[in-house]
RNA sequence: GGGCUCGUGGCUCAGUGGAUAGAGCAUUCGGCUACGAACCGAAAGGUCGCAGGUUCGAAUCCUGCCGAGCCCA
């Protein structure tokens, strides 16, 4: 971070100088090879077309004005291939990052990217007819850690679930419980065409008829009624202790029948219909899509007078917009894609393009040892949440989840989670710390402590694996912020096994209690910075840094 | 039939306009009488689904086709 910045800066200042403007597209960043210094610039390529001259003498140019310049950062600037400027940059530079890790411990990669924008994270918003399963529990990884890493870069985070309470779902939960009361009497009752299956209905059966012992006798209407109000209250509950176990937080409980009861529902009709963004037809009234893309116009209520689910969702839109959100960020699961244009649509009727963005996210396959497991949550067969939580641990399965891009389907197997090798490297990234805890208890037995920020113990940071580890952590809010950018936790845990890849290859190649005095406390101060990162960095995943294992 | 997403070594995945496409697993070989071997080193393994196009340059952008998954009709 503070690399590029100083080198854009320089550049900027040269290339200005020389009366060309700065392109938009130019990048500073670290190239793929060692050998190519610590830093490429591609500006000279960029300018190329402006300054009618090759890119390899717009580059002589520039790296005569940076040679003249004498910036104590740069050791060397070199120009290879098409046009690069490749920055070899001094030790002294990259061991001042320890410094910035010191004064910032897990502070460290904080930026005001965001500039206190309000973002609300809306993720998992499952229907509450039924455990959370493990499909969900990817979307809560995502939504969680993605909140811990916006409030990083500056946003103002709030995260929201949205409880379906008031659709047809919740009716069908209400028959099935009653049906299972009855049939729990031995009453024989018919057979609801469309119910929830699953165990825990007879639980919250048995549960509902304890507190209410004359429910059976009760007229239907409103003996469901009571079951489906019942039912509800405990299924939700169950899906918050869910997630607590899970470790992820949500600020606000929304409720869709709150929306319906007052009457928000009525003014967001109001509001397209003034906006020329709705209209009445065949007894319908239509929401007017078409105009944004969408390929037909949608209804919004029925000629029957039931409004739509997207009718409340687009009220449930509105009412996040209106309550103050800059960004609102959706987790969707990825069978809901269809919907995603309609929505986009509405936002921008409501005068809020640009304002939504909805992160899909795909399948999880779960296995056990290669062979599926199946999941419906209608036919009550499903592995929730709960369970694979308690059989692999949070953090391994928050891992498994933030180590792969959202909209590729994964496979989750229980068995290669639970296994302790690289397969799952959650354990290699949380051994690479619990290793440098080990190494300073180890030092500490001796008396040992790390060194001080003092040039006469800094320079003892002087082989390329040193060098190495303090590239990559002076990276660190580069990673942070990509991944704010890009809304994906995946950038920090491949930074985080890169970091812990080096970690692992210093130890095996550079002793730390054995070495030198001062050697060995110059070691313990890097090895220090580099636990303090990576457990920031675990920590924006919502994964434990422990000490031991 | 229309749409969305995906297609990268045997497997799981990074890389989304830059240099010789990277990791891990699996395979083969090597490394603990020094801080935790849940580790490290080395070898081998790829026409980036296929075909065109855009340009100084394409795994990356565009078009068509093939294949997988999902949604809508």
């Amino acid at each position: 971070m503070r690399a590029k910045q100083h080198l854009e800066a320089l550049l900027k200042g040269i290339v200005e100088g020389r009366g060309w403007a700065w392109p938009e597209k130019a990048v500073i960043e670290p190239p793929k090879e060692r050998k190519f210094g610590d830093l490429a610039a591609n500006v000279a390529m960029m300018l190329a077309r402006e300054a009618k001259m090759p890119p390899r003498r717009i580059a002589e140019q520039i790296a005569e004005d940076v040679n003249n310049q004498n910036d104590p950062a740069v050791a060397k600037v070199e120009i290879a291939g098409p046009g690069f400027l490749n920055f070899f940059l001094t030790p002294q530079f990259w061991r001042r990052t320890l410094e910035e890790i010191l004064d910032a411990g897990m502070k460290y990669g904080t930026s005001n990217l965001g500039h206190g924008k309000r973002v609300q994270v809306e993720y998992v918003s499952a229907n509450p007819t039924g455990p959370l399963h493990i499909g969900h529990g990817r979307g809560a990884a995502l939504g969680d850690s993605l909140a811990r890493i916006l409030e990083k870069t500056g946003h103002n985070v709030e995260c929201e679930y949205y409880v379906n309470d008031a659709g047809r779902q919740m009716l069908i939960l209400g028959q099935s419980i009653h049906y299972r009361v009855l049939q729990a009497l031995g009453r024989c009752p018919e057979e609801p065409e469309d119910y929830y299956r699953g165990d825990y209905i007879r639980d919250i059966a048995a549960g509902v008829l304890a507190q209410y012992p004359d429910l059976p006798d009760m007229e239907p209407e409103p003996a469901v009624a009571l079951c489906r109000e019942y039912g509800m209250k405990a299924i939700l509950a169950g899906i918050q202790q869910d997630l607590q176990e899970f470790g992820v937080r949500h600020d606000v409980w929304f409720s869709e029948a709150s929306l319906v009861k007052d009457g928000k529902v009525q003014e967001t009709f109001a509001d397209l219909e003034a906006r020329g963004m709705a209209y009445e037809k065949d007894g319908a009234f239509w929401f007017k899509s078409t105009d944004l893309g969408d390929d037909k116009d949608r209804v919004l209520r029925k000629s029957n007078g039931d409004t739509t689910y997207f009718a409340s969702d687009i009220a449930y839109h509105d009412n996040k917009f209106k309550r103050g959100f800059d960004l609102v960020v959706d987790i969707w699961g990825a069978d809901h894609h269809g919907y995603v244009p309609r929505m986009q649509a509405a936002v921008e009727a409501l005068g809020r393009k640009g304002g939504l963005e909805v992160i899909l996210v795909q399948l999880v396959n779960l296995l056990r040892d290669g062979e599926q497991i199946a999941m419906s949550t209608r036919a009550g067969k499903f592995e929730t949440l709960k369970d694979v939580v308690e059989e692999v641990g949070a953090d391994a399965a928050r891992y498994i989840f933030l180590s792969r891009k959202s909209d590729s389907k994964l496979d989750f197997d229980l068995e290669l989670v639970k296994q302790k090798t690289m397969d799952n490297p959650v354990y290699y990234v949380q051994y690479a710390h619990a290793r440098i805890h080990s190494v300073r208890r180890k030092a500490e037995e001796l008396n040992m402590g790390p060194a001080p920020i003092k040039e006469e113990f800094l320079e003892k940071l002087d082989t390329d694996e040193d060098m190495e580890l303090l590239r990559i952590l002076e990276r660190f809010p580069d990673a942070v912020q990509a991944a704010a950018e890009t809304l994906s936790p995946h950038v920090i845990s491949n930074y985080l096994q890169e970091l812990a890849s080096n970690l692992h290859k210093y130890y095996t190649m550079h002793h730390v209690v054995s070495a030198e005095p001062e050697q060995c406390r110059a070691r313990l101060l890097l090895m220090h910075c580099v636990a303090e990162v990576l457990a920031a960095g675990l920590h924006l995943l919502g994964v434990s840094a422990p000490e031991s294992m």
